[in-house]
DNA sequence: ACCAGGCCGTGACAATTGTCAGAGGTGCCT
DNA sequence: AGGCACCTCTGACAATTGTCACGGCCTGGT
């Protein structure tokens, strides 16, 4: 029996997804978490095969999750199941030690197979994101940057961002205009926009 | 047996769900569709008991599509089920003539239940759900307004919203100056944003 | 020890954005 | 006919945002 440890935060999704594998006659979800924290803790202590994790999750992101699994239980292999396949995301990902990368706009019969394989030592990934992701210019923020733009993403006013980061509104004025030239765009929001879908945030 | 029309976009749920509605001994899914475009032929076609939309489709909305299905099948119930529990959708979702209201949060086993329950003649709609849609204010928005928040979300500059709507720009920010008041916003990133969040959009 | 690159800041300037006070026009309701 | 709500536009002004050029402070690599 391949025991599973499913974290994707949507319930109804999740719920599904866990019922399905269920189906499998090999595959058992031995945990279900909606939340990016509990999934480490929860891992220790069910010692899944594979854990599923989605990306976008409360508290810590599915990315930070595995870099942590990959540390603390390397014998549990990563898949990472998402609703974007961001450039910045897949890299990240296969940076994070995740061995597959599947996602939910797939058809649902590729996933009991996609976790068999994984488990076979395969590596699941689309060539052709695969590709995309390689062609792809990777991340040209810098950290500080991101920071930056991360709490522009609500609307804040430069002022606001300054206050939240502890930094002179001119500072981050500065990093604005350099992510503004980086990624190519005319103000702070779309240079917002165009990191986020990039995966380059969080 | 319950006649099922499946509309929601990403692929992995829509497999899922059909095959768990499958599972259950009454409920038949006899169509499944990945856009909003798609939902009214093919409810024309195989005449479902229920339609089961996501709100957020590639294509014409969910809403919309409930809105037509009410007019050209009556007898089709239609049910909403969405990802976010956003005031607007509930209160456009009953004008629209649904008769449910369930979001991708709850659990998956209400799902077929909720089904069923829309069949026998009664409305599914969380009682805390609809208690926070009354006390929510109704949409304040102009037609206008919403159009010019719509078109500003992707971060586009005044001057490009105003060429994209055949408006001068000094109206245009008028109405984004109107918009910001109305939402208690402070600029039209934020206004943009709670408008989307409130379901006041598209 | 030196340099490159990142971090933090300043000041000045131009462009964009937001506010306000107008002034017409339409269509609907009473 | 009049009132009302909405649409459209203008011009003026203040505030915010974006750009540029600059200087200083660390840190890691050579």
């Amino acid at each position: 029996m391949i025991r599973i440890l499913l974290a994707e935060d949507q319930a109804m999704m999740r719920g599904a997804l866990a019922v399905l594998l269920g189906l499998e006659g090999d595959i058992e979800v031995v945990a279900q978490v909606g939340t990016g924290t509990e999934i480490v803790p929860t891992a220790l202590e069910v010692r899944p095969d594979v854990a599923l994790l989605d990306i976008e999750l409360p508290g810590i992101s599915g990315l930070e999750a595995a870099r942590e699994l990959a540390e603390q239980i390397p014998e549990c292999r990563v898949m990472i199941l998402t609703t974007f396949s961001r450039p910045g995301y897949v890299r990240e990902a296969m940076a994070a030690g995740a061995v597959g990368f599947l996602a939910k706009d797939g058809p649902v019969e590729e996933l009991a197979d996609a976790i068999r394989r994984v488990l076979r030592g395969e590596t699941v990934l689309d060539p052709a994101l695969a590709a995309a992701t390689l062609r792809a210019a990777p991340n040209p923020l810098t950290a500080r940057e991101r920071d930056v733009l991360a709490a522009s993403e609500n609307g804040s006013s430069i002022a606001d961002i300054a206050g939240r980061l502890f930094l002179s509104p001119s500072t981050v004025r500065n990093y604005l205009s350099a992510a503004i030239g980086k990624t190519g765009t005319r103000n702070k929001t779309e240079a917002a926009l165009t990191a986020r879908r990039n995966g380059w945030l969080a």
